[in-house]
RNA sequence: GGGCCUGUAGUCUAGUGGCUAUGACGUCGCCCUUACACGGCGAAGGUCCCCGGUUCGAAUCCGGGCAGGCCCACCA
């Protein structure tokens, strides 16, 4: 008997407790597992956003669901603690910069960091009854055991030969002092003034050519020119350029669009990745003029020492002044920038590790093929980026917080050296783990200083949590992945990246199903941000709340893959949903199951629903889409089951005046008790909570999270008339309302549809009428 | 420039060829009918973005616009 009036958000906590106590998400080894590369959450600072806890809120709804369907469910739960991200939010808080204290000191500074942020974020995952095993499958990218495997696989790589060193032109983010990947550059449009700069070609003719970049022309080396641009057919020679006199040849080449600017195009080293690609195609000299700190360097001459803007302005200014500026126009520029530290990237050549992806590009098409996306749209994006990949991937980075490069260099030959894998490497404190150098036999090294991207460590998770290299039995069993759930916005990094890392390493496709989850948004569909001041904070909601109402909010919010609209109105709606369950609880749980019972045509009819429900969400659910389920279970419980059935049986099941059987009351008893077990099996993997309150209370003492999934239940199928039955109520009900009588007031006489003769009786009580007919159409009254 | 998605009452949303277009929030009435007033019943509110086509029939399919969002691309 459920006494409480309204389900309590409070409840939540004795029921973590309880699940905590009875293990009841404890993870089992056994042949067959359905593996979940649950994403690690990166804890970039607080609040967290709440698109990213209804995206776990999501995440396990299909560990559940998973679960329910009988599957063996591993669901571990991470924590990305590698990187830039932390970095910067650790300088910030502590007012420090990385590259002025010890790498000692900064690197506990960001452990701490992380310590803190992690425990709110596992926090928050606790409150909303995200059902990982934390006890046993709980890991940091950044553990010594971790990082162990991201350097075994590096290792690996390195012996393939898949790894290599080159110095090239690559994004260079001079804020954080790093080569990013091009998966993390953003584009954005600013003003930029295009400068219209006067040359002189060696015969003396005037060239006027635009550019946006002219702190670049000490690095010019060619002008090009489109071979169809009747302006300059026939020139050739070169060009000198101001400034600094140098000559360059003037090329006829495609690039060159005459109707930008004045069909002139100057290519230097280097302003944009067209530059990289024709110093490679023409084969022209380099000239670097920006350093690693993005000042001028000595090839820049008199602009030494400044900042690019600085340069920029200065020599803009210079050139004016010797009448070499035909004009400035202003126009919107599509400029790269560093996706995590927000800044303009230049392309700076550095010499840094590349790991081959081009030569595995099909491979990792074929395998994306081979994956069942959910919605299936969204494999569109990962082609579209794997078509777009043009070159290796970069993947040294000169930061701190992250995985060591695992390579010691010979201090007199240079030549590299790479451990064994097994163990966690830190060249910049270790001694070399060497006798001598292979190559010149001496017994000197320096460890690399560097980090490896975080996709490096990023990309092997789904290889960790399913044991690779450290537990061959679950390795079998949890490998391929069943499935990778994550966000849109890193298709192209860790999702590309995971498929591309797993194919080098084991020839194999790492997962079987990937579901991809919305953004969450503002109210008025804007994306949240600290800039538009319009970020929500899940705490305070959730604290308000409660886990269940968020949940049922968020299931019913939005179709899966589209973007999800927080609105404080809506979760009100859901919790209104909760009561509405909690009440039709309460209201069963006030009669008695008894054995002799005879279904009577209403309760064939309602559990003949139930079943339709039963289908429809069992298809939602299988899609991973919560939506269906969520609507269609609302849907009959609310407007089907409580709204008429429940009304139809009230009688029936008090039996007050003894107008029923025996068999016929318990009849609507036992119904009203297999169809409430059933909406809380189906609704169990939406809102853990309540259901499993109501569960314990009525139906068993083990866990129904522990339950299979329902079946169709057998019965006589009623079908084809409750539109009939809800038309008929509705009628006798506006009859009341328009005579103002109380809906419990009698009716003399009325007559229903022929199909619902077989509820007569029901309906009789239900409305009070004294004498009730059937026929073509409803008639009320005298 | 290319691609993907979206456009349905004040707001949000369902609906992919068929009866008077779904539901929620909000609004307006009436009702505390012994599970629930976080409830019940009823009502108002829509040129289903625009134009054209296919069809007996289009919110739904096709073509062309317009608007918004996202992704990709070497316009200095």
């Amino acid at each position: 008997m459920i006494k409480e009036k309204r389900w309590k958000k409070e409840f939540e906590k004795e029921l973590r407790e309880f699940w905590d106590k009875n293990n009841v998400y404890e993870f089992k080894k056994s042949e067959k597992v359905f593996s979940i590369d649950t994403p690690p959450p990166y804890p970039s600072g607080k609040p967290w956003h709440i698109g990213a806890v209804a995206h776990y809120s999501q995440i396990d709804m299909i560990a559940r669901t998973a679960r329910m369907f009988g599957n063996n469910v591993l669901f571990p739960v991470g924590i990305d603690r590698n990187g830039l991200p932390v970095e910067i939010y650790t300088e910030k808080k502590y007012n420090v910069q990385m590259h002025k204290i010890s790498r000692e000191k900064f690197v506990q500074l960001c452990k701490k960091s992380l310590d803190e942020l992690e425990e709110y974020m596992i926090q928050i995952l606790h409150t909303i009854g995200f059902s990982a095993d934390f006890k046993n499958h709980r890991y940091r990218t950044d553990s010594e055991e971790y990082r162990k495997l991201t350097q075994a696989t590096f290792i690996e790589l390195w012996k393939k030969g898949l790894i290599y060193e080159d110095t090239r032109p690559n994004n260079y983010c001079v804020k954080t002092k790093t080569t990013i990947a091009d998966a993390e550059i953003e584009y954005k449009e600013i003003e930029t003034n295009l400068v219209y700069i006067k040359f002189k070609t060696e015969d003396g003719k005037q060239l006027v050519i635009a550019t946006t970049r002219p702190e670049l022309l000490g690095a010019c080396a060619a002008i090009l020119y489109n071979p169809n641009d009747e302006r300059y057919k026939g020139l050739k020679g070169n060009a000198i350029v101001p400034i600094y006199g140098h000559k360059v040849p003037i090329i006829p080449h495609p690039y060159a669009k005459p109707e930008f600017g004045t069909g002139l195009v100057m290519i230097c080293s280097y302003g944009d990745y067209a530059d990289v690609r024709l110093f490679r195609e023409l084969k022209l000299p380099e000239k670097i003029l920006i350093d690693e700190n993005g000042r001028m360097n000595k090839n820049s001459g008199k602009y030494e020492g400044l900042l690019v803007k600085e340069a920029r302005e200065k020599i803009t200014k210079d050139l004016q002044e010797m009448g070499l500026v035909e004009k400035i126009e202003k126009i919107m520029h599509r400029t790269p920038f560093s996706e995590r530290g927000k800044h303009p990237i230049e392309i700076i050549p550095m010499k840094e590790y590349y790991l081959k992806q081009i030569p595995f590009l099909d491979d990792v098409r074929k395998c994306a093929e081979k994956i069942k996306f959910h919605p299936d749209y969204y494999k569109q994006f990962l082609f579209d980026w794997i078509d777009s990949v043009s070159i290796d991937w970069p993947i040294t980075r000169r930061r701190f917080y992250g995985t060591e490069v695992p390579i010691w260099y010979c201090k007199k030959c240079g030549e590299p050296h790479v451990p064994e894998p097994g163990k966690y490497y830190q060249p910049w404190k270790q001694k070399a783990p060497f006798e001598k150098c292979k190559k010149c036999g001496n017994k000197e090294f320096v460890g690399d200083e560097r980090t490896l991207d975080t996709w490096m460590d990023s990309s092997i998770s789904a290889l960790f949590i399913s044991g690779y290299k450290r537990d061959e039995e679950l390795f079998k069993s949890a490998f391929p992945v069943s499935l990778r759930p994550q966000a849109k916005e890193i298709i192209r990094t860790w999702l590309y990246y995971t498929i591309l890392r797993v194919w080098q390493l084991t020839n194999k496709c790492v997962f079987k199903h990937v579901w991809i989850g919305g953004h969450g948004v503002d109210e008025h569909g804007k994306k949240m941000s600290k800039s538009l001041g319009n970020i929500v904070d899940p705490v305070p909601i959730l604290e308000k709340y409660g886990a269940d109402t968020f949940r049922f909010w968020n299931a019913a919010e939005a179709n899966v893959g589209s973007d999800f609209r927080y609105s404080e109105s809506r979760l009100i709606a859901a919790q209104k949903f909760l009561t509405k369950l909690w009440n039709l609880s309460r209201f069963i749980s006030g009669f008695q199951k008894e054995d002799n019972y005879k279904l009577t045509a209403s309760d064939e009819w309602i559990i003949s629903e139930l079943n339709k429900t039963i289908e429809k969400c069992k298809k939602g659910y299988e899609e991973f889409n919560f939506f269906i389920p969520a609507n269609e279970i609302k849907h009959f419980a609310w407007s089907i089951f409580a709204d008429h059935y429940i009304e139809m049986v009230k009688a029936r099941a008090y039996n007050k005046e003894g107008k029923f059987s025996k068999e016929e009351q318990n009849g609507a008893i036992r119904t009203l008790y297999l169809v409430l077990e059933n909406i809380i099996k189906l609704l169990a993997p939406i809102c853990p909570f309540i259901t499993e309150k109501i569960w314990l209370e009525l139906f068993s003492k083990e866990s129904i999270h522990k339950q299979k999934f329902p079946e169709k239940i057998k019965v006589k199928q009623i079908e084809g008339i409750t539109e009939k039955l809800i038309e008929f109520n509705s009628e006798v009900w506006k009859y009341k309302k328009e005579k103002g009588m109380p809906l419990n007031s009698s009716i003399k006489r009325a007559k229903a549809y022929k199909e619902l003769e077989i509820f007569k009786q029901d309906l009789i009580e239900m409305h009070n009428i004294e004498e009730l007919e059937f026929g073509e159409k409803i008639e009320i009254g005298e």
